[in-house]
DNA sequence: TTAGGTACTAACAAAAAAGTAAGTATGAGA
DNA sequence: TCTCATACTTACTTTTTTGTTAGTACCTAA
């Protein structure tokens, strides 16, 4: 499970799996779908996941350059876990706001 | 998803988690079964747990003191996720290994 | 009266992660 | 020749996380 995490953690890769989970992308498309993300960041990450075998690399030699990411098989074993992460995700928020709303509901 | 890795993330958290969703354990216990933790960050990673509605904190009033750690009913559904995120990373590492065998055998 | 066990807390240092800003290479097309 | 777009690098700063060490409070029992 810390092995899970050393993949999966890092404040911008549950964004990344979460789009690449989807098919192919563009550097550039993920540099502009992901708001707030920097550049040195996005790169990171993507050298992390590659080196990791959870996503690969593509390069077209074109000008201007194209770069391709999608994941390998090895990151779509992870389709499911993601999505069951993300559920939970999804019903904690919704638990905690309920009790916070129950807490204001005692005030 | 961003989401539960806030709240499973941390370095000991992964540790604690999987002792907790075992059952309850003393102070100590945890201390004495997570190797190499410091007692600052054992306190720092219970109480995010337990701020985040994970885990539940029993002070008995004796001397000397004890306290008690089990999860919540919002900490035992993760169960289900935890398992499935360590039998991940369980098979992830072989599969890591398989390919070192591989480069190694071209090599 | 003093040592002992448990569960912490506080102050500080080190390390790791993330953010900021500027620069680079490439060939196409004006 | 000069600008443009893409996909990065690099150097440096700030923030966050983690580690280290040394305390503290409490009552009990010798």
């Amino acid at each position: 499970m810390a092995n899970t995490m050393r993949i999966m953690g890092g404040r911008w890769k549950p964004a990344i799996l979460c789009r690449l989970m989807h098919g192919t992308m563009r550097y550039n498309e993920l540099k502009k779908s992901i708001e707030g993300i920097s550049e040195r960041m996005l790169v990171a990450q993507l050298r992390e996941l590659e080196n990791d075998g959870i996503i690969a690399r593509v390069i077209y030699p074109e000008v201007p350059p194209r770069v391709e990411y999608h994941t390998t098989d090895l990151g779509k074993t992870m389709h499911d876990l993601i999505n069951a992460m993300a559920e939970w995700g999804h019903m904690y928020r919704t638990v905690a706001e309920q009790k916070v709303l129950v807490q204001e509901a005692i005030l």
